[in-house]
Formats: C-alpha cells, sequence, structure tokens
DNA sequence: CCGGGTACCGAACGTCCATACGGTACTGCG
DNA sequence: CGCAGTACCGTATGGACGTTCGGTACCCGG
C-alpha cells in the first residue's frame, strides 16, 4: 500500500474516460443542472440503477482520478465538475439530434447545439431537448420536427411520454413513445392509429429508459 | 396519473425581504456559485457568525415563506434560488396571459411572467410568449395551455397564423387564427372543423393584427 | 400591553451520507 | 497464466446534516 496521500489530487494529464463513466458524468452533470445541486452517492444508484451507493463511489473515484471531477472529503454531495471541452454554458439546454446506436444519449456527438431556455420553464425541469423523428405522437402533439424537452431519469410512470432505448445496450436509436405498463410487460404506445404498439417483455429484451418527456418547443409554424 | 397542476408561473406573490434577509440571499448565492453547491445550516451559520444552525434554519424558513428560495426537506443541501422577483432579465421574453378589452398586448398588467428563452430560437425572433386558451387550433398542433411564441408586427401574408384583435382598439380578447386573404375580405380560419371561419370586411368592422406565430412552447405533457 | 414578526441562542434526535472493507465477474495484456 | 483495471455487489460505521423544541431580546402596530 502506497503511503496515504493527504489529498486526492488531479492527475497532471487528463485521462481518457471509458463510456461508462463518460455516460455516469453526463448523469451527474444533468442532476446538478436540473436540481441545483450535486448529486449523493445514493441517489446516483438510484439514477443509474445500481444496488448499492458504493457503486457510485467507485465511478466517483475512478472519475476524480481521471481529473473530471473533484471529491471534497467527508462532504455532503461535495463533487465539483471540472471543465469539460465541451464547455456548458450556463443555462442552456443541450440540443440532441441522431443518437447513434449504443452510445449515451449526452454523448458530446449527438449535440447539435446549445439554446437558452430555462430548465424550470418545465416540470421537473428538463435536461437537454431532443428532436423528434416522425410523426408517431402527433395525436399527442407532438410533430415531426419537434424538440421534446425532457427530463433525465431512468424512472418513469405508466402513462408517461419516455425516451426510451429498446435492445439494451447496443439497441437502436432511441424512440419516443407513450409508457403503459401492464403486468410485468411493457408497451411502448404511439399516439398515431397507424402505429402498432410496441409490447416488451423486460427479462427477455432489454429497455432502458432515458427520460421522461416534460414539455415541446415547436420553434417554426 | 397525478392531478395537472394549475398553471403557476411567477411566484405567488413577491414579498420584501429584510435587509438581513437579502443579506443573508446574497452569501448563499455567493457560496452556491463559488463551491458548486448549496452550503447546509452549519456552513451558513459559520459564515455569517452564527453560533448555531438552527439560526440559519430559522433564516432559511423565512426566505422560503417569501419564496426567495425553495427548500427539499430531508436534503442535505436540499436549497434551490429561485428568480430574483421584479427584475427583466436579459434575454427574456415576457409571457402575455389574458388580455383585457383595449389595451396594448404588452401592457405590464398582462405579463404573468418571465422565461428566459432565446428569442432566436424562432425566426423570425419572438418578441413574447401568448398563452392560448381554447382548442381552436388543435389541428395546428397548438393546444390549450400552450405557450405561443409571437413575433410582433402588424404585417401578416396569407396563411400565416396571427394574433388578431377584432374590432378594433376597444376589440375584445385577442384570438390566435390562421390569416386568409380572399380578394379584399380577410378570414380568420381555426384549425379545428367545430369552429366556422370569421370573416371580416376590414373596410366595415377593423381588424388589428398584433404580431404572427412563430413557434409553440408546451411546458407540461 | 399584548400579539406578531425578526433575530438570534443552545441542546438534542434521528437519518442521511460518505466511506471503508471485502467479494464476484469480466476484459485485456504481457 | 497472473496481474491490473473496470464494473458491479452487500454490509457496516461514524460523522454530517436537517429539524424540532424551547428560550431571550428587540421592535412595531393596535
Amino acid at each position: 500500500m502506497p503511503p496515504r496521500r493527504p489529498f486526492r489530487l488531479a492527475p497532471p494529464e487528463p485521462v481518457a474516460l471509458t463510456a461508462r463513466q463518460r455516460q455516469i458524468l453526463d448523469w451527474i452533470r444533468a442532476y446538478a443542472a436540473s436540481a441545483g445541486m450535486p448529486p449523493t452517492r445514493a441517489e446516483i444508484a438510484r439514477g443509474l440503477g445500481f444496488s448499492t451507493p458504493s457503486s457510485a463511489e467507485d465511478h466517483l473515484r475512478s472519475l476524480a482520478r481521471k481529473g473530471a471531477i473533484e471529491i471534497r472529503p467527508g462532504t455532503s454531495r461535495g463533487l465539483r465538475l471540472l471543465e469539460a471541452p465541451g464547455v456548458p454554458v450556463q443555462g442552456t439546454l443541450p440540443l440532441v439530434g441522431r443518437v447513434a446506436a449504443g452510445s449515451p444519449i449526452l454523448a458530446t456527438g449527438h449535440i447539435e447545439g446549445r439554446w437558452r431556455v430555462d430548465p424550470a420553464l418545465f416540470s421537473p425541469a428538463a435536461d437537454y431537448l431532443l428532436r423528434v423523428r416522425g410523426d408517431s405522437m402527433v395525436d399527442a402533439g407532438i410533430r415531426d420536427g419537434d424538440l421534446l424537452a425532457v427530463h433525465a431519469t431512468t424512472e418513469a410512470r405508466s402513462g408517461q411520454i419516455v425516451v426510451a432505448r429498446v435492445g439494451g445496450a447496443g439497441g437502436d436509436e432511441v424512440t419516443v413513445k407513450r409508457l403503459k405498463r401492464r403486468g410485468r410487460a411493457v408497451l411502448l404506445v404511439a399516439e398515431n392509429p397507424a402505429y402498432a404498439p410496441i409490447e416488451i417483455d423486460p427479462a427477455t429484451r432489454p429497455l432502458a429508459i432515458e427520460g421522461v418527456g416534460v414539455g415541446v418547443i415547436r420553434t417554426g409554424l
């Protein structure tokens, strides 16, 4: 065991994050922006599906070691997000366009731009905007090209409009549908009679909820 | 499904803070900006010279009661700094609610609040947001309660969605309809078969165009 | 003079939270 | 093959933190 270090120092050179670490960092960023404070270990675990806070602690240590965040020992919510290459301007929402298979929705490659829109316009607060493709939700007043304001969360109640990824980590593009729970199965229902509901048994086909829709912005009439 | 919240945009009532309370709010603001997270009661006490956290608690309760902050019960550092009331923040759009007869649409009495929304999201740029009442434009994807982004202008082309005041200066409330020109007459067409078009001969009945719709914001789903 | 609001103090309680320890499984590397 | 790193799990502990209760003192309008 090396001698005990008095402080947890960021390494001199930035170290590349893994995909998972980037994903977790993005989640923390979204949480901090929406909640106005950094998350606790337990909240990270809950938000990302861990069953114990220590998994969150592990990731935080990795992120701190790689210089992505700072940890203030002994302090509740004692996280500080350090400067990232894509400077997230205060009070702006990232606009997410097409999302490639298997990559986190808030990866910098998907961010088409940023718009100055108050996240608190919506409730719960919006974490990002997602450009909606297709007309599968027209009857819910969501049209092709609309921007869906999304609150990043992995939990959704039946009846909510969700941003979901079907097929798991290696899945296809994300989809916007209304979530319905039927027993232990899950239905993704389009708000357009031309589209049939998608039924999913979580035991056989993974379903990842990326967030819930909290509003719509249409930038042209 | 949770009950649909009533619209609540502006803080209920701007209550004046005492000098001491403003001082403490400023301190909290400075702390949050510098630390990246809101302070604890103990930190507030330490920073302001109190000898006990309960003094900080007292002040937080007062600030919350007056609408300056929000407190999340049981949550460490669970403070949220709310918008300073009455301050026309740069880069915000005024939200216009009900418009009384005969008064200008942007009169302060009609402004329910201001939202930080980039006017350049829309083109031409939005000048204000108008709360839409009724379902006369549902087929255009504009629903009851939506915020219509409006570009203030008195000129509109046929086919555009306009904010119009019928009956002239002393007219009734403003209305949102699609404008159609037919010869020298003007039609205001609802996008809902349940509503008949309104035909107006400008020679006999005055028609004032207040602006054209350039976008929609729906703050709840 | 009494009630209510402001501005503090001090003690105490319970739970939220950071953190340590130890374990499993998988991957890539030399 | 062993070794290191990643990505999780479960349990446990002590201190950090929110919150309550009760008290003192001052000011103000009725």
